[in-house]
DNA sequence: ACAAGTCGGTTGTTTTTACAACGGAAAAGA
DNA sequence: TCTTTTCCGTTGTAAAAACAACCGACTTGT
């Protein structure tokens, strides 16, 4: 697990801690890390959990299968951030997601009751991890709502429109790689693969993108 | 202000901290109250908050109105509940939605820095307040998932069946009231209104559900 | 009590999407 | 290298949704 702790050290949840200091409260909070296969489950819809995760090595999707087969991917995670923490606590309810290794992936996981109720040695730490964990959630909330204000679109040209103009502006280049294939990305705006890339050639024959493959420049 | 106290009280953000200390609180943090009209708009996309806000009288809308004019309704708030805590934050950007009042309403707004960054006289609530803050916020964001799986479904039937299956779990019963009238229901689902009225109505010669005005009951 | 406005359902037309199926190019694996 | 699989574009058809327009019932305000 040591050699993660560079890892940890950039993220959001440890930002403001020291690496020395992130050894001893990794011990202190019983973190333990296991590893996934590309393709594995790490965590099941209607599972309880009292962790928090961090994925330290790979790449996962929060995704979810409907009744039908139907994919809707929530969201993709990448090296340093975290998953879980809102289904962590008490009070929460069964997680409403799949969460998947899409590339061979490593996770480090720990109990968060563990930070928020006791003050051990670690009690230095416990307002600032608190804190992060605040801010950390805040900007999780921040994509889920960009997120739903690209599928708020009627057509499927609204939603890729809304959803490559962000990515330009977050990128900021109005030329820029996306973190998926076409299904991918189909199952992401929740469309038709088929039909959303159809719309896409649409969208270069008429000259406001062009593409090719997962770079995409707006025109 | 001092006659919302037992409102504030009985609030996620104040959960476990007594009227008095309250009382102190809030004018340790700077509380002020502001009341709004029906259809009167408290925040407006673009702009850059540092408050948190919660609401103490009244009914409001998370909104967005986009390119053409269509309304998509990101969530309803009632009385005390909390808004703007994931964008008071320094370093979130500008607000992606309008918040308006459909009711009169009255709000009484303070600087979440305050409660972040210094440790006042209101030290000992310190810890607890930004503790109810992730709690509060965690649970948004479950809201917001959950929302993204009503969104997810392909056609407005599957966006219905999603949503009104979590609202009867919800509210523990297969008979309850939707806060929406049709137009509002269509913006929170995002699809049209008149389409979704004919999408309920076949539902209904079905023998899926039923429904009078906003109440609703499946069978 | 009357006028104006809101609300919910309905209909017909046009546009868009879903679905299924195919094929070629590229990548992965043996 | 050869085979297999994945990826992406394309097409045609059927299904669904968007849009616009209208009506009657009910509310609201004067």
């Amino acid at each position: 697990m040591k050699k993660y702790i560079p890892v940890l050290k950039r993220t959001k949840l440890f930002s403001g801690v020291g690496e020395e200091d992130i050894s001893s409260l990794l011990s202190c909070l019983g973190a333990r890390k296991k590893e996934y296969k590309k393709g594995e489950y790490i965590l099941r819809e209607g599972e309880h959990i009292s962790d928090i995760f961090i994925l330290v090595e790979g790449k996962i999707h929060i995704q979810k299968d409907d009744y039908w087969g139907n994919r809707s991917i929530l969201s993709v995670l990448s090296v340093g951030e975290m998953f879980g923490e809102a289904y962590s606590s008490p009070e929460s309810g069964a997680l409403l997601n799949d969460v998947v290794a899409v590339e061979d992936s490593s996770v480090i996981f720990f109990d968060v009751r563990r930070i928020l109720t006791t003050c051990s040695s670690a009690c230095r730490f416990h307002n600032m991890i608190v804190q992060n964990m605040f801010f950390a959630i805040s900007e999780k909330n921040r994509r889920l709502v960009q997120k739903l204000g690209h599928m708020s679109g009627r057509t499927t040209r609204a939603k890729l429109i809304s959803y490559l103009s962000e990515e330009a502006k977050r990128q900021g280049s109005s030329s820029f790689t996306v973190p998926f294939n076409r299904q991918q990305l189909a199952d992401y705006l929740c469309v038709d693969r088929s039909a959303m890339s159809s719309e896409l050639c649409k969208m270069r024959d008429e000259g406001l993108i062009s593409f090719e493959k997962s770079r995409f420049e707006l025109l």
